[in-house]
DNA sequence: CGCCTCGATCGAGTTTTGTCAATCCAGGGT
DNA sequence: ACCCTGGATTGACAAAACTCGATCGAGGCG
């Protein structure tokens, strides 16, 4: 498959060291996964301004003009990835950001290189 | 729908200031939404490694154990997101990576807060 | 010009998502 | 015990995504 002779034979790879296998890859994009969708995206950036680290799903259910169970679908799929947990507390369900999962895939988007901080992303399913 | 007595009112989100709107979060949404693949998690880490900051498509389908039109298509697909750049020289495709989209998940997954740098999403899309 | 290779594109089939209405469950108040 | 409210779960349907074979187009070389 690799061309091999001219006009500019291709550059090898810096062969495989350093490179994310097909497991961690799959743990990375479950990550980013979860945050593609623009609900999801919003719900993550609202939690995340919640002035005591935790949204209730009441108010959450304001910003957004859908079903309430689709929100709660949203939700539910970033608790899976572990981007959020969730917290049942009285009748609310009380959300807050787990800042694992979003470190690990900003450090697999550095520039810097691949993944200084792999056990972030192993650690997460 | 804010549960407007006891025991424990919920706290209001610090009223809609900074927050993305829906428009700028479906941008962002779409940036990670390309990389909510194995395969293109993969891709992006391999463009990346290269050692001239280019990656020729031959180099890249020896690394899948894949169909060559599955991996065009994530390619594809990365290139549409402007994760990653192709340029056609001679026979071949080469790959590279572009930063501005990168960085700009990055930094919206920065515990430091939404988007100082909500330009570069903006512009992707 | 004709052939060959690299790789992009098309088309069909299957699986995953997203969406919403309806139902269900858990507390809390009376 | 009853009902009422917040929210999670289910099921059905539509839309999108992935996979792969097959075809097509552009260079390069004889």
């Amino acid at each position: 498959m690799v061309p091999l002779s001219l006009p500019t034979p291709p550059t090898l790879l810096s062969a495989g060291h350093d490179t994310l296998g097909p497991a961690a890859a799959a743990a990375a994009a479950s990550l980013f996964k979860a945050l593609g969708d623009p609900v999801r995206v919003r719900l993550l950036t609202l939690v995340r301004q919640a002035s005591n680290g935790e949204t209730c799903f009441c108010d959450l259910a304001d910003e957004f003009d859908m079903p309430q169970s689709s929100l709660s679908h949203h939700l539910k799929i970033l608790v899976r990835a572990g981007v959020l947990s969730r917290e049942r507390r009285g009748t609310w369900s009380w959300y807050r950001v787990e800042p694992g999962p979003l470190a690990a895939m900003e450090s697999l988007l550095r520039p810097g290189g691949p993944f200084r901080d792999r056990s972030a992303v192993d650690r997460c399913e």
